[in-house]
DNA sequence: TGCTTGACATAAT
DNA sequence: CATTATGCCAAGC
């Protein structure tokens, strides 16, 4: 059967081998019921101060299929604020579902839960 | 081409 | 704890 290609929809997904690439490959080997930082990625890639870029990659590129998105979250373990409420609260919906537990201040507990590459 | 806006992080105030 | 400033780099106008 056919599957339905896109065509890129920006220059980061249709030039592989860039930071975009890079950071997806990464968030792709994050294993169930763990979380990095959008930090944490950056510095894996090299570019410890390219923080924003991972989460800007992130809301760019829906449409990469096996894509654990929502197992990313900011510096303190919270969901950062998005155009879409629901968005946020469907990603935490998916963590608990991995069995990621979240404190009373709506945070997930990193120093249990964070990933150790 | 230049300016503004972001799923961020960190340091300073 | 909140507010501000700065670095980062791509996207969109």
């Amino acid at each position: 059967m056919k599957v339905k290609v896109e065509p890129p929809r920006t220059k980061a997904e249709a030039d592989p081998g860039a930071l975009y690439q890079q950071i997806y490959a990464l968030v792709r080997s994050i294993p169930r019921g763990r979380v990095a930082t959008y930090g944490q990625i950056a510095a894996l890639l090299g570019k410890p101060r390219s923080a924003r870029q991972v989460g800007y990659a992130l809301a760019a590129s829906r449409r990469q299929p096996d894509l654990p998105w929502h197992r990313v979250v900011n510096a303190l373990g919270g969901i950062s604020r998005r155009a879409n409420a629901d968005d946020e609260q469907y990603q935490r919906i998916l963590l608990e579902s991995e069995g990621v537990g979240f404190d009373l201040q709506e945070r997930v507990q990193l120093a249990r839960y964070q990933w150790q590459p």
